[in-house]
DNA sequence: ACTTAACTTGAACACTGTTCAAGATACTAG
DNA sequence: CTAGTATCTTGAACAGTGTTCAAGTTAAGT
């Protein structure tokens, strides 16, 4: 290797964010249950306990790969599209963050969970179904759908990609029931955003707290 | 203790269903987690190498376990109502059942990537919205969507709780953003799948020989 | 040159899933 | 009633995990 840092860096003192981007790049090697302490201390050729000098544990360096991952795609706003385009979009941006790394909703996921970042995302979800006047209560819910439906659609994919790559996938001559997160995922994914979106433009917008309608 | 059964069971020879039963019961007790073999084992006053007579290993007793989640609650069919509510029921049924154990969405949801079981659920959700006519693509979207935003939600909500139960969620002040997912999480969930059902209803269902459109 | 803060080290603790040869039990046939 | 066989169970071991801690090393500031 005429190239040190290929596998291994070694710059004297390490950083958060040196520490943050060997994670974020051994991650996307081995995948999330492999992206072990000692793995990720080996390859920035550390001690395991090194890294707790520089995190306080596991799960807060996994919160701050999360703000990596949230963060690193974030779309300009066009006024000029309507409410339903610009939550759409938005909603893909979260899943192709998501998708961008490996694991990635899970990560995410387990971070929001736990109360710490990767909101941001779903502002940019909901503030055009806010501004387009409906009610609190039906955006609080449609964003939580959209945003959960991204995160568990997204698992799924990542979770399938994990199980395909480590070996025996079962039942591959079903193709009616592996056919859900198949080859179309993005179109599948759109399209299901889609008819919340639709469902929503259904809801009336006078913002009457109780605007009591059920389904049809 | 009266009871020798209370926290272990030993009847002699074991078999897979008073294995599974110990499995479901210790998953409540410690969560996933905390769910290893060697817990089991202990449990169950036995070595955790002779959990692997029964099962091949972890991931497919898991499998087990997730086929009693789903199977657990499967409601009646109600012909008398619309393909929307019926639609509606079985996602609920699914999310009780998801929610009716611990960490059940995590379980279910690997279950499903690698393959295995718990397809039934999907059925009782497709067949009412294939019933009345829709297009083959929109079943599927539909269907996919509702099923991916139960698990994601449930999943959350799950996350979510054993955070709580395991210590300090962070930003308990910020009710702003733990109101994801907050008290009135059925409700927050049943009107997702609404609007997902109500988009549904705006789209066409013409192209189709068995277009009976019986139920309105 | 000396102090203080920033880092690193190596060893250890209590776990984890999984494997394997060897032993114990039960059932069934001769 | 004994022998054989399929069904289980055992205990030890392997390689790996997150995390802690006292002890060292290095860099920067006065």
């Amino acid at each position: 290797m005429s190239n040190p840092d290929a596998n291994s860096v070694k710059l004297g003192r390490l950083n958060r964010a040196d520490i943050l981007a060997s994670a974020l790049q051994l991650l996307d090697e081995v995948g999330l249950p492999d992206l072990s302490m000692r793995r990720l201390a080996a390859k920035l050729d550390m001690q395991p306990s090194g890294l707790y000098w520089h995190f306080e544990n596991k799960q807060t360096l996994f919160a701050r790969l999360s703000d990596h991952i949230v963060d690193h795609i974030l779309p300009e706003e066009d006024s000029s599209l309507t409410w339903q385009e610009q939550s759409l979009i938005a909603a893909c941006a979260l899943r192709d963050s998501l998708l961008a790394y490996r694991d990635g909703a899970e990560i995410v996921s387990s971070t929001l969970a736990l109360g710490l970042g990767a909101e941001a995302a779903f502002d940019r979800i909901r503030r055009p179904l806010l501004q387009s006047g409906f009610a609190d209560d039906l955006v609080r819910v449609a964003t939580e759908s959209i945003v959960f439906l991204v995160l568990g659609q997204v698992w799924h994919q990542q979770q399938r990609m994990a199980a395909d790559s480590l070996g025996v996938v079962a039942g591959l001559a079903e193709t009616t029931s592996s056919s859900i997160a198949s080859a179309n995922n993005q179109d599948a994914l759109a399209a299901g955003i889609a008819l919340i979106l639709s469902g929503l433009g259904q809801e009336s917008l006078h913002p009457q707290p109780k605007a009591e309608r059920k389904i049809n």
